[in-house]
DNA sequence: ATCAGACATATTGTATACATTGGGTCGTTA
DNA sequence: TAACGACCCAATGTATACAATATGTCTGAT
């Protein structure tokens, strides 16, 4: 029952070969720093150029793809200290959406089952965690559930939009390599419900603060 | 000697077109809520509908226009609590960017003259203040200036995008329309003040907290 | 042997033409 | 009169063809 990752409908060409093209940079089939030839990506994907251009584009936006005028696309490529930014910036957004959760919850201003739905998430989570101690792979799935949830639950699109468009992609494009985590799940899992407590205390001030550490714990694992 | 508000190079014709249809946008001679047809704006500008789409959707990344498959592309109009939510991303955003400058301060990882060249800024903004108090339009660039050069200094490539590049030009769209500000220009210089003495001494939860205020400050003014 | 310059080729940028979708209008009918 | 449906047209989506730019290679000279 994962929060269904990629929204996006379908309904042009364009799109069907965004979501194509962006699962295969995410999933590590096309490499970081491949140069993307537009002819051979449009016949591989059955469209032609045009569509292609566009999902092209729409990846430089979600910062997958890097493109050169006159000269062509590439698979972006993250120094650590660029991975470090992203992260600096995804800090300071769940944080502040998470502020705002708490705030929403406070005001009585949210569907009375989400926060309940939140701590089943982390149940679920914390019985994986327990049975495949081993697979911090599969658990990583739950905790960008939990992560998207909060996100969505803001109720702030544009915090949405930032997070859930632009800066989740490149992590999970990098989630394999950087893969320190070993070992943390449990921890992360402790984190998560001293979030969620927060929540639903409705105390923003330290639910921003538990997210803050969070993020800025994961950060610091590859820095 | 404003700080260049836009920096991209024009190099291609989807680049003309996307500079001056935002500045179109932004200066208000395209209204929220106005359809951008393809073939008309192609005309306008002199280009085919080519690189015209591409301009539309870089737009659309930007926050400026929306589209929607198969009907087409408006200028974005937004909500009040639309644009409340652009403010509490920009709150985050730039009070990390604040903490990450005094950190880089601190650790002395700085070109020297850079905070010398921050108060020089502030000091010639004042003088303004002083001479034009009653006209808070020439004073906004100042405001913007001071603001984009905190985004920059922050070193954080992330950050200085999502500021410079998504939501300032979403606020300048809305500048006037909210212009709630009348009388606020000393009260702002002086925060701005504050926030380059916390700065100057390295303290980077101050500088942060600040930064957070001022923009809160800002938000609600029209909420 | 190394560098400079010109040429050739591959790839991107752009324009035009065609296909397809959505909305608006008109007419019909209950 | 209001609601439903068929048609028409305008605007977007897509494909193809052409132009312009960049890179890589080859030649020649120093």
């Amino acid at each position: 029952m994962a929060v269904n990752p990629d929204v996006a409908p379908v309904v042009t060409l364009a799109d069907g070969a965004l979501a194509a093209i962006q699962t295969r940079i995410v999933e590590g089939d096309l490499a970081p720093g491949t140069k993307l030839v537009e002819e051979e990506l449009a016949q591989a994907h059955g469209v032609s150029r045009g569509p292609l251009r566009e999902a092209l584009r729409r990846l430089q936006a979600r910062r997958l793809v890097e493109v050169v005028p006159n000269v062509g696309a590439r698979v972006v490529e993250l120094s650590r200290s660029e991975l470090q930014a992203v992260y600096e910036a995804r800090e300071a957004l769940e944080g502040m959406a998470c502020r705002l959760v708490a705030q929403r919850i406070r005001a009585g201003d949210m569907r009375p089952g989400e926060i309940e739905a939140l701590r089943q998430l982390l149940d679920s989570h914390g019985a994986e965690v327990q049975q495949h101690a081993e697979q911090p792979y599969l658990q990583e799935a739950g905790n960008y559930d939990f992560h998207y949830r909060i996100a969505q639950a803001s109720g702030n699109p544009v915090l949405v939009s930032m997070l859930c468009d632009d800066l989740y992609h490149v992590i999970r494009m990098y989630r394999r390599r950087m893969d320190a985590r070993h070992g943390r799940s449990e921890q992360a899992l402790n984190e998560h419900q001293q979030i969620v407590a927060a929540l639903a205390a409705g105390d923003a001030e330290l639910a921003e603060l538990l997210m803050r550490r969070h993020v800025s714990a994961a950060r610091q694992l590859f820095t």
